[in-house]
DNA sequence: AAATATTTTGCAACAAAGTTGCATCTTCCT
DNA sequence: AGGAAGATGCAACTTTGTTGCAAAATATTT
């Protein structure tokens, strides 16, 4: 993991720097997104709130991660698979929370349906997000 | 207008005050979602902003407005049409916020398109976000 | 229409979330 | 190893949202 961890950082010229392997390495060992304060906590609160804030906004820039919209008012942010190219995301999959654990995760595989807008508006991006009860909660 | 206002609130058993109509005005006389801020400023500052938030919340509960999660992290609201019973919405269109002038709409005539979730997950609602320009910027 | 009961409001105080400037410390490059 | 560039932590601050409570407004009863 550290491997791929540095083979990221690097690509993206950005130094490699604790908060930041830390950080990316709670995103690669678990599939859901992670709002600030789930990393503020699962890091072992190591590093300063601004850190993590400003490592965020790098790694949003850098097209390394995304913002999940949710209903509550708070980000997520999760890992863009492989080729995202610099603040341009092809981001085109469903994401999904879970109203009983929480967790919000990627379905990846589901691409968000084509959609017909009046006449006159133009399309940039489309999120579409589905809540209810995931794999795990049902059984 | 005054008429309209007075009937819904009496709908939904609410007492009549000079907040609750003068928010219910916003939202009537315009078309677009409103955030909490905009609320704070354009009612011209006369109420707390307590108050708002809890007429809000109100609002919200009795099924009058609902939310529009958004990416930039900033909860909307938009009136519901006529008949959302209480804390249960049927709010499946889709909702679109313009890049340019930063309104938010809801399309109320597209409706969200079905999809097939992976097996193991159950669908309890479907939120969709189109982000682009809208007619009035366009031209 | 007045009196009472019920709601709603505004204030104060607080908690949480996010931002900025600046000095210090790390990382990277040669 | 040394210096430039960049990242971090701290402090201070702003914005956003919440709660308890007394005062005020609204609704209800007679």
């Amino acid at each position: 993991m550290e491997q791929a961890i540095q083979e990221i950082l690097k690509r993206n010229r950005l130094s490699v720097t604790d908060s930041r392997v830390k950080i990316l390495e709670l995103f690669l060992s678990q599939a859901g997104a992670l709002a600030h304060g789930d990393i503020e906590k699962k890091t072992g609160e190591k590093f300063d709130r601004v850190t993590v804030y400003r490592t965020l906004q790098v790694f949003l820039g850098k097209g390394i991660i995304h913002t999940i919209p949710t209903a509550d008012n708070s980000i997520r942010y999760a890992l863009c698979r492989e080729n995202c190219a610099e603040g341009h995301h092809h981001d085109n999959h469903v994401h999904f929370v879970c109203s009983d654990c929480g967790n919000t995760t990627c379905l990846d595989d589901i691409t968000i349906p084509q959609i017909q807008l009046p006449t006159g508006y133009q399309t940039q991006q489309v999120e579409m997000l589905v809540s209810g009860i995931c794999r795990e909660c049902k059984s």
